[in-house]
DNA sequence: CTCCTATCCTGCGAGC
DNA sequence: TGCTCGCAGGATAGGA
């Protein structure tokens, strides 16, 4: 579920329940073997403070707190959903694979479920963010963001293009499914070198991968308007896709069929007639 | 350096 | 029906 759209709809949806209720009563934990332990006595100290602001930096949610900061990474399988208070592992709706509630005073509590447990929650102080993410590339959706620079940090690289569009450090947000539907979408054949591909090219590229995260968060929020019940919830983009897990099936715009082949351990789909090499 | 592989986990669908 | 296999949207350590 999560690349950049979907982290920015639990975000959103987030901050609407925080809108009301967001000072911390208190924290259950179920599990604490995330993907890194759950820091359980410095989550405890953040009881009675309010949650000032939430936000996403590329996949990641930053709760900030009056010194710290809560990160929320959803890894593949990570969701955030509401219970009511008094939501425990004895409720009828507990499910398997909850990990973390916070409770929030004035009734609700967000509970952290998680099947593959690939995502974590850790503190960090305020003042470490800069640190934490200084290895991160730029945010694809601000505004200002020097697409020139960045064509040139990309032609710089050896490897094809869509594992240097994968990679965190000079660009975020855009992950596997992604990957492969910006680059259909700007024509591009993914498994040829960055360092070859046209100017013209990267112009088009940076312009369909903001278009596509846009609409993809356009759509999946549409879904998700009972966020209430259903937030973290994939959207309905995914009906969209042209080419991500459409492989022997006809290109939407030639009819070729969609191909597909492993790329760096991951599936990568395009038109072999819409995306020349 | 850069690139690829394996790995952390559970669930699901395909195929037998 | 029930089993095994392969695969899944992230990120990173370690080897080549």
């Amino acid at each position: 579920m999560p690349e950049l759209p979907e982290v920015e709809i639990v975000c959103r949806n987030l901050n609407k329940i925080l809108g009301r209720n967001s000072r911390v009563k208190s924290w259950l934990f179920f599990r604490q073997d995330l993907r890194f332990k759950i820091p359980q006595k410095q989550l405890l100290q953040l009881r009675g403070q309010k949650i000032q602001s939430l936000s996403r930096r590329a996949k990641y949610l930053i709760f900030y707190f009056e010194e710290m900061a809560l990160i929320s990474h959803l890894g593949m399988t990570g969701e955030w959903r509401t219970e009511n208070s008094g939501f425990d592992r004895k409720s009828a709706n507990y499910r398997k694979h909850d990990h973390v509630c916070l409770q929030l005073e004035g009734g609700v509590c967000l509970v952290y479920h998680d099947p593959r447990r690939f995502g974590f929650l850790q503190i960090v102080s305020k003042k470490q963010l800069p640190a934490y993410f200084a290895e991160f590339g730029v945010e694809p959706l601000d505004s200002g963001v020097d697409f020139g620079a960045l064509t040139e940090k990309f032609k710089g690289l050896k490897g094809p293009i869509k594992s240097a569009l994968m990679n965190q450090k000079l660009l975020v947000g855009v992950g596997n499914i992604y990957a492969s539907e910006a680059l259909y979408r700007a024509g591009i054949y993914p498994f040829k070198s960055s360092a070859q591909l046209s100017r013209e090219s990267y112009g088009r590229l940076w312009g369909e991968v903001r278009g596509l995260l846009t609409e993809a968060i356009k759509k999946g929020g549409s879904t998700i308007e009972n966020y209430r019940n259903a937030f973290g919830e994939a959207g309905e983009f995914q009906k969209g896709f042209y080419v991500y897990g459409r492989q022997g099936e006809e290109c939407r715009k030639c009819h070729t069929p969609i191909k597909s082949r492993v790329l760096s351990g991951r599936s990568t789909f395009w038109c072999p007639s819409c995306q020349k090499k």
